[in-house]
DNA sequence: GTAGGGTTAG
C-alpha cells in the first residue's frame, strides 16, 4: 500500500512509533534530567542536538521538556523555542502552553494569541485551565477588550468557569482594560477567592482611581480571614498615594511593620512612592536611607520626591550619587524641570544626557524635551528632535504625536503640526485636542470646528480639554454663536460637565464680542462659584470695551480670590487710563505698592541658530546690545517718516515704572527681540518671538508696520495666542 | 509536569 503520499493518515501512526523511543528509559531520563538542570544556552543546544540524534525529539513528552527549557528558563530565547517547536511533529498541549506562556510575557504578546489560533486550527488540542490564564494575560497586556471578552465566553462554556486561576486572570484583565465594573462582577461571582483575587481587585480599583473602593476591599478582606501579603500592601499604598492621604499611608507603613509583612524591594519602593506623592520628603528620605537594597526605581522615586518638594539641588545631588543613571532617572529630572516651568534647564539636562551618551533617550525623554521646546517656542531644536525621532525609527505613540503637534503649533508652524497630525494612524483624544488647540491659537476657528466634527466622525469622545480648546478657538475667532452652542451641548450631548475653564471661555467669547451683559448673566447663573479665571475674562473684556462700571466689580471679585494678582491691577489701571481717570490710576499704583506687588516684567524670547535669547524690558545684557539699540533707533525714525505716532497711552501698562523714560515704549521686550531678529537672522526667515504677557497695542501696531517696511514675517506668540504679522497686517485681525 | 496579582518617568 502506497501510504507515503497520504501523510494525513500516516501521522497518527507516528505516535505509535514513538513508544519504543520512550522505552529507552535510561538515556531518556538522564537526558531529561540534564535538561532540567541545564543552566545556559550552549548546554541547551548540546542537549537539543543529542535529542535529535537519538530520536527523542519525536516523543511529545520529551519535546515538551525541551520547549519548556527553551521558552521559559532564565536564558530562554523565544526565537529558538519557536524553531524547536516548529520541528515537533505533534506538539502536545504542554508544549503549546509553554510556547503561549512564553509569548504572553514577551515583547509581542499578540503572538500568544496567534499561536493559540494556530493550535485550534492545526491540532486536536483544546485549551485547558493552564492555557486560559496565559491567553488572558496576553489580552490584558494588549488591552484587547474584545479578545478577552471572547476568552471569557469560552471559559464560561468550558469546564474551567470556576477555576480560581482563570478567574483571577480575568479580574486583572478587566481592570487593565478599565472595565472595573466587569472586574468586580467577576470578583463577586467567585465561589472561592484567594489572596490573589483580593490583590487583583484592590490593585485594579487603586489604579482606576477608585481609592475608596480599594481601601474598603482591603478592610473587608481582613474580615473574611484572608491574610494580606506584600502584594496586597502595594495596592493599598498605591490607593493611599492616589488619595494623597499621608496619615493613612503612614498607618499602612506601620501595619506592614506590625504584621510582619515581608518588606520586599518592590514594597519598599511603593512605600517610598506613597511618601513622595503625599509630600513627605522626610518620611521618604528616612525610608530611603534605611533601605538595604535599592534599585533604579528607588533612586528615581527619591529624585522625583525632591523635585516635587521643589528642591532641585537635592534631586541633582542624588542623581549624581546614584550608581547608574538610567533613562528613567534622566526623565525624572527633565520632566520635573518642564513641569516646573523651567524649560531651559530641561533642555540643558537633555543636552547633558546626549553628551554623556550613557543612556539613550526614549519616547518619554523626547516628549519632555518637545514640551520644553514648545514652552520656549524653540522650533529649531524641536524640529531637530523630530528628525532624531525619524532617524532612530522611534514610532510615534499618541504622547509623542501630541507633543510634536503642540511644539509645532506653539512654534508657529501650524502646517507642520498638521503634517504630523495627518501622518499618524492612531489619534487619541489628546492628539485631536492638541490639533484643535493649534488651530485655536492661530485664530483658525472655523478649522478648529471642522476638526472637532471630524473627531466625532472618527468616534473619538471629546473630553474636558477638547472643549476648552474648542471654546478658545471660538473666542479667538469671534465665533460667538458657535461658542455658545458648543457650550450648551457639552453636558447634554457629550456628557462633559462644564468646569471653571469652560465658563471662563464662554465669558471671554461673549465679553470680547461686546455682549458684556450676557457675560455677566452667565456668571450670575453659574452652578459653581466663579473662579479667578472667570472674573479675569470679564475684566479683559471690560478693557477691550472700556466698561469701567463692570470692570470695578470684576476686579474686586478677582482680587478677593487672588489678592496677589498683579495683572488685575494693571488691567483695571489701563481701563481707568483709557477713560482719563488719572486719579484712580495713581490710587491703584499706591495700592500695589502697599501690597508689595510688582507688575510681572515683560519678557520676550527669540531662537536664533538653536539658541534661545531672552529680553526683558529695557534689557541691555545682550552682547549685541549696542547694535540692537541702533536698529531700534533706525526703526523709530523710519516709522516716524511714514507718520507713525507711538501710542503713549500704552505706557500706562508700565505701572511699576515711576520714572518712565521718553523711550519707554521703544524698550518693550518684544521690540528688542524684533530688532535683534532683524539683525541676526536671514531675510528669508520669519522672526519668531515668544512673549510671557499679552502684547501691547503699540507693539502690535509697530510689528505690523515693520513686517511691511522690512518685508519680514514676524510670528509673535503672546501668553494668549499667535500674531502672524505679514505685509502690514496681523492674522488676529486686531481682535485679541 | 505548567499558572494568576506588584513599584518609577509623560
Amino acid at each position: 500500500m502506497a501510504t507515503s503520499c497520504t501523510p494525513a493518515i500516516n501521522l497518527p501512526r507516528l505516535s505509535h512509533h514513538q513508544k519504543p523511543v520512550s522505552a529507552t528509559v535510561n538515556i531518556d531520563r538522564s537526558l531529561l534530567l540534564q535538561l532540567d538542570q541545564c543552566s545556559d544556552f550552549s548546554q541547551l543546544k548540546q542537549i537539543h542536538a543529542r535529542m535529535l540524534r537519538i530520536g527523542l525529539f519525536d516523543d511529545p513528552y520529551s519535546a515538551s521538556k525541551l520547549i519548556q527549557a527553551a521558552a521559559l528558563s532564565h536564558f530562554s530565547s523565544i526565537e529558538y523555542a519557536q524553531k524547536v517547536f516548529d520541528r515537533i511533529p505533534h506538539p502536545n498541549l504542554y508544549s503549546w502552553n509553554a510556547l503561549i506562556r512564553s509569548y504572553a510575557s514577551s515583547q509581542e504578546p499578540i503572538n500568544a494569541l496567534l499561536i493559540f489560533i494556530k493550535m485550534l486550527c492545526e491540532s486536536d488540542e483544546l485549551p485547558n485551565k493552564f492555557t486560559y490564564p496565559f491567553l488572558i494575560k496576553a489580552s490584558a497586556l494588549l488591552s484587547a477588550l474584545p479578545v478577552g471578552k471572547g476568552l471569557h465566553g469560552m471559559v464560561l462554556k468550558s469546564e474551567f468557569g470556576s477555576d480560581l486561576f482563570v478567574l483571577n486572570s480575568l479580574i486583572h484583565f478587566y481592570a487593565e482594560c478599565g472595565c472595573f465594573d466587569m472586574a468586580y462582577r467577576v470578583f463577586l461571582s467567585m465561589q472561592k477567592r484567594d489572596v490573589v483575587s483580593w490583590n487583583s481587585m484592590i490593585m485594579g480599583f487603586a489604579q482606576g482611581g477608585y481609592t475608596e473602593e480599594s481601601l474598603d476591599l482591603f478592610r473587608r478582606m481582613e474580615g473574611e480571614n484572608v491574610k494580606p501579603n506584600d502584594v496586597t500592601m502595594i495596592g493599598v499604598l498605591s490607593a493611599c498615594a492616589k488619595k494623597l492621604d499621608l496619615e493613612l499611608g503612614r498607618s499602612m507603613h506601620l501595619y506592614i511593620r506590625r504584621n510582619g509583612i515581608k518588606e520586599t524591594l518592590i514594597l519598599n519602593n511603593a512605600i517610598l512612592d506613597m511618601y513622595t506623592k503625599c509630600g513627605s520628603r522626610e518620611d521618604a528620605k528616612r525610608l530611603f536611607d534605611e533601605m538595604e537594597e535599592k534599585d533604579i526605581i528607588s533612586w528615581t522615586t527619591i529624585i522625583v520626591g525632591y523635585t516635587r518638594a521643589g528642591d532641585f539641588n537635592a534631586a541633582r545631588s542624588v542623581f549624581r550619587t546614584m550608581p547608574y543613571q538610567d533613562i528613567a532617572a534622566w526623565n525624572a529630572l527633565i520632566s520635573a524641570y518642564v513641569q516646573n516651568g523651567n524649560p531651559k534647564e530641561a533642555l540643558a539636562t537633555f543636552n547633558e544626557l546626549q553628551l554623556r551618551k550613557k543612556a539613550k533617550p526614549d519616547a518619554v525623554t523626547l516628549v519632555c524635551a518637545l514640551s520644553a521646546c514648545a514652552q520656549l517656542g524653540a522650533m529649531d531644536l524641536g524640529g531637530w528632535i523630530h528628525v532624531y525621532i525619524k532617524k532612530h525609527g522611534i514610532k510615534l505613540n499618541c504622547h509623542l504625536t501630541t507633543a510634536l503637534i503642540d511644539m509645532y503649533s506653539k512654534g508657529g508652524a501650524l502646517e507642520k503640526a498638521l503634517e504630523v497630525f495627518h501622518s499618524v494612524e492612531s489619534r487619541d483624544v489628546f492628539v485631536w485636542s492638541a490639533m484643535i488647540a493649534g488651530y485655536a491659537m492661530h485664530g483658525c476657528g472655523r478649522d478648529a470646528i471642522d476638526l472637532f466634527l471630524k473627531m466625532q466622525e472618527a468616534k473619538v469622545r471629546p473630553n474636558s480639554v477638547t472643549f476648552t480648546n474648542l471654546l478658545s478657538a471660538c473666542s479667538h475667532s469671534g465665533l460667538v454663536d458657535s461658542g455658545r452652542d458648543f457650550f450648551n451641548q457639552m453636558e447634554p450631548v457629550f456628557g462633559v460637565v462644564p468646569g471653571i475653564k469652560h465658563y471662563a471661555c464662554l465669558v471671554d467669547i461673549l465679553g470680547r464680542a461686546g455682549n458684556l451683559e450676557e457675560a455677566v448673566d452667565v456668571i450670575e447663573n453659574m452652578p459653581i462659584s466663579p473662579g479667578a479665571s472667570v472674573w479675569g475674562a470679564l475684566l479683559g473684556a471690560c478693557k477691550l470695551h472700556g466698561r469701567v462700571d463692570i470692570a470695578e466689580r470684576a476686579c474686586s471679585n478677582l482680587l478677593e480670590l487672588e489678592p496677589q494678582n498683579d495683572g488685575a491691577y494693571v488691567l483695571l489701571s489701563n481701563i481707568y487710563a483709557k477713560s482719563g481717570r488719572w486719579d484712580k490710576v495713581s490710587e491703584l499704583r499706591k495700592l500695589m505698592r502697599n501690597y508689595g506687588l510688582k507688575k510681572e516684567p515683560g519678557c520676550s524670547s527669540i531662537e536664533v541658530n538653536g539658541n534661545v535669547y531672552e529680553f526683558l524690558v529695557g534689557d541691555n545684557a545682550h552682547p549685541l546690545s549696542k547694535n540692537i539699540y541702533l536698529k531700534l533707533d533706525e526703526i523709530a525714525s523710519r516709522l516716524k517718516s511714514i507718520g507713525y505716532v507711538p501710542m503713549k497711552s500704552q505706557l500706562l501698562q508700565l505701572v511699576e515704572e515711576e520714572d518712565v523714560q521718553e523711550q519707554a515704549l521703544n524698550l518693550h521686550s518684544e521690540k528688542l527681540a524684533i530688532a535683534f531678529g532683524l539683525i541676526s537672522t536671514s531675510p528669508s526667515q520669519p522672526i519668531r518671538i515668544v512673549k510671557n504677557l499679552r502684547v501691547c497695542d503699540d507693539c502690535h501696531a509697530v510689528a505690523k508696520l515693520i513686517s511691511k517696511l522690512y518685508n519680514r514675517e514676524i510670528l509673535l506668540r503672546d501668553c494668549y495666542r499667535f500674531h502672524h504679522f505679514k505685509e502690514g497686517s496681523c492674522s488676529c485681525m486686531d481682535y485679541w
